[in-house]
Order: C-alpha cells, then structure tokens, then sequence
DNA sequence: CCTACCGATCGGTAGG
DNA sequence: CCTACCGATCGGTAGG
C-alpha cells in the first residue's frame, strides 16, 4: 500500500524531505545524498527504508494521486447538484494544494520518470480524476446550470488552473485558504453559469 | 545571441532534437549521449556546436521566451481595445503552442536548470509576459469590456490556461488551431464580460 | 567529425 | 545505522 497511515515516521519523514528537494530541483538531479543530508543520516541508511530511488518517487505521486482521487470520488458519489459538486472539488482542490504544495508541484513533470505498473497506476488514477470531474460538468449541464458550451476546453481550462494552485499559494501569501477559494469558484464557473 | 536566426542548421538540429528529448525525460535525465544519437554524430562532436549542455537548454528556453515576450509586447503596443488585445493574445499562445509544442513543454518545469544570469534573464522575460498580460487586463477594465473581478486571479486562470495548451493541442488531434482558438477565447473570455 | 580517455558522481551492495 | 566499496554512466577534454 501506498497510504503514509502504513508508513514508519522515518520513511514519512524520508519522503517529505525527497518531496522538497524533487520540487527544487527535480527527481533526476536529486541524489540519494542529498536526501539523506537533508534526513540526517548517511546515504545507504535510506536503505533500510526504501528499496530503491524509484520506490520514493512512486510513494509520493500514488499517494497523494490516490488522495486527490478518493476525495473527488467521494462529492461525485454525493446527493449533490453538479454545480454544487464542481465547487466542492475546487475548494477540495485549493485545500489539498495548501496542505501538500511539494507533492502536488511533482504532478506537473515528474511522474514521466514512473516507469511500467506505477506509470499505469498513476495514469489511472489522473484518469479516474478526469472522469469523476467530467460526470459532475455533465450533471450540471443536464440540471441546466452552466451554459453549453464545449465540454473538452471547459473542462480543460478549469483542471489547468487548479493544477497551478500550489505555485500561486506561496507567491501570494496574503490569500488565505477560503478567499482564495471562493475567487476561484467565481473566475471558474460564474462564467460558465447560465 | 539565442535567436536562432544566427545559428547554424545544425546547431538548429541540436536543439530540436534536444527539446523533444527534454520533453520525454527531463533535462537531467537526457544525456549527451542520447542526442547525438538522434543527430546521428558522436557524443563528443556536439561541441563544435555548443560549449556545455547547459547551453543547449538555455538556448531553447531564451529563444522560445523571448518570443513569447517579443509578440505581446507587439499586441500590447497597438492600437486596439483592451479585450481585443487579450483575444489576440490568447490567439497569439494557440500559435505558438501549435508551433513550438516540445520548447513550450519545458517552460512548465525545466526552466529550474537554469543557472546565474541565464535564470535572471529567463525570469525577467516571465515577468514582462506577465507584466504586458496584465496591461491589456487593466485596459479592457477600464475601457468596461470586463467584470471588476480579483484581477490577480483572473489572469493567473487564464495563464495557467494557456501555459497547458501545448499538451492539449497533441492529445486532442480533432481540434484544429483555429477551432481552438475561438472556443478558447469564448471560455476564457466571454465570463468575464460585462 | 572521430577515438580514446578523464575525474566525478551516481544508485546500490556487502558486511558488520 | 555506519564504512567501504562497486560498476556504470555522466559531461567534458585531448589530440588528430
């Protein structure tokens, strides 16, 4: 399993710590060194932990892959309007970037270094994300709240931004976390309202 | 100078194969090696061409950027509406994405390579990008072609937008630049509207 | 443009 | 958790 409530404290702190630093400056100019130096302990120690580099890169992008994916899953399952369903997954969006700002930045770029089954896994879940986002923008359509517009650049356009959310969190600190989120669910959908 | 009006074809050659390497695995994880395989020389005959691998991506991240800043600025100094300007930015974008999709890619994460002055200069170009954007916003503004909405969400939304495109315009082969374009601006744009 | 080669660094292992 | 160490690969140089 890929859940951090598995995890030994040590190997939480190892990945919190590889997050970071794979942010920095990437997964691939990252050494084992430095995350150890980071860890505070030697470099083959990471060892007893992990089984390979790889192994934490695939632990952190399933992790909170598998987050972002339970807790859409969980509003789409809901007796919801859809359009109140899209805002509850924005402001899940916002919330989730402020709490992991590091794991969230390596969805960006990072995951074409998974390789084999985790790639495949990884893009499952970023599927299953889509979907669920694609079922609550069509009930909403059907309940005759937003426009009709095309679905693929709306769609499109709303997942580009919050994909972004995490960098703009630290750039603007003087946005709190609820602001910031009802800003976004009124750039992102009012125009799509009917 | 980065333009590549000043370079050799095979300089030129290097670095389109590079930024399409780049693109698949990341800066650091391309190695000499591999791009001289795909210009089909020895990995040590590159250096009749550049000086360091550095070089090659900042070559492609300068040239790319400074023609982003370059046609804004363009649109941004003529005589038009505000909202018009914006409309032909968004066009502008589609562009080049459709034009340039593997140097674009790298704009999103590989810019973080980028060392000394070659990163001043790459971040300065973002910032007059960013700058002529939020000119042409203000204008269609004042000019009350758009809504009093938080002005530094709207443009981070529409930015985070374009900055996608390049990996949408592959994906999505059915939609032609044009087609794009227009309903782009209608999602980007039209909600905005007074 | 090539072959031959360099020092440095990498992820990972052995053994305690 | 450490020290010692491994083969492989890296960016880059020398010399022609």
């Amino acid at each position: 399993m890929t859940s951090t409530l598995f995890m030994s404290t040590r190997k939480v702190e190892i990945l919190r710590h590889a997050a970071r630093l794979f942010r920095q400056k990437g997964y691939q100019a990252t050494s084992l060194k430095d995350i150890a130096r980071e860890v505070g302990v030697e470099a083959p120690s990471l060892y007893n932990h992990i089984n390979s580099k790889h192994e934490i890169l695939k632990d952190i992008l399933l992790d909170i892959a598998s987050k972002f994916v339970s807790s859409i899953q969980d509003v789409d399952h809901a007796s919801l309007k859809g359009i109140n369903k899209i805002e509850k997954a924005i402001s899940q969006y916002v919330n989730l970037s402020y709490n992991h700002p590091n794991e969230i930045s390596l969805i960006t770029g990072e995951w074409v270094h998974l390789e084999d089954a985790d790639l495949k896994t990884y893009l499952d879940f970023r599927d299953q994300y889509e979907t669920a986002f694609r079922n609550m923008y069509r009930q909403a359509v059907k309940e005759c709240d937003i426009k009709e517009v095309n679905e693929d650049v709306a769609i499109f356009s709303i997942l580009s931004t919050l994909r972004w959310i995490y960098s703009w969190i630290n750039k603007n600190r003087r946005y709190n976390v609820v602001e910031l989120e009802s800003q976004l669910i009124t750039i992102l959908i009012d125009g799509l309202r009917r």
